[in-house]
DNA sequence: TTGACATGCAACCTTTTGGTTGCCTATTGT
DNA sequence: ACAATAGGCAACCAAAAGGTTGCATGTCAA
């Protein structure tokens, strides 16, 4: 059940990729040597982080001649919302209570 | 300004420590043996999970006499949600719809 | 048709990660 | 006091991650 969001998380866990996500959002269908820009890395490695991003169905690639258009696919994120951030979310408040109320009692060692 | 959510997003990509999460999302306030049971590796292994999350601030211990009480601490995952997440949920639709155009438009290739 | 451009593939390297084992320290209950 | 219990520390290890360089392939435009 949580076997793919697993690969979602692990591709969310590295800063360049979040920041190719976000180049992404602002604009749609960029090529590849487009992504590289202000990122200070070379293409195979930007190219490296696209595969993983394309394989938890982040992102997806649709080539048109000899360059390849980027696209987001917002669903795993959602995904991530609906099925884990939301548990949390739910219990907020409650979870902030107990850990208050244990940081308090500590006082009295 | 992502410095701190970079530690959340990588202690968060890791499926153990996200099964301790949920065990401590259950159960506040479990010590490291009791955290340990179902877990299929080390005591040890289990602590530097710990210690990852608790350097992402997603989890507070507290010691009492020989043992450590961790408690959850939902505020860095209510962050990622507020900070992050909630950027592309805003743009969700659009996203999609705009992946969608251009799968169908791959047609006439 | 040929040079420039966009991407792909593979080998390689270094650092990080996730885990282990072995031993040490502190606290507790009897 | 002392054995059992809870946890900490450090060295070590294999595998994965993140990046590089070098070369190959496919496509476009003049």
């Amino acid at each position: 059940m949580d076997e793919d969001l697993d690969a979602v998380f692990k591709a969310l866990a590295d800063r360049s990729r979040r920041l190719v996500l976000d180049k992404l959002r602002r604009e749609s269908g960029q090529t590849l040597t487009e992504l590289c820009a202000d990122l200070d890395m070379t293409r195979q490695a930007v190219s490296k982080h696209l595969a993983i991003l394309a394989a938890a169905d982040l992102v997806v690639a649709v080539r048109r001649g000899r360059e390849k258009l980027h696209y987001l696919n917002p669903v795993p994120i959602n995904q991530i919302h609906q099925r884990w951030i939301s548990k949390y979310e739910r219990s907020h408040l409650d979870a902030l209570a107990t850990l208050k109320t244990a940081l308090e009692e500590r006082r009295d060692d």
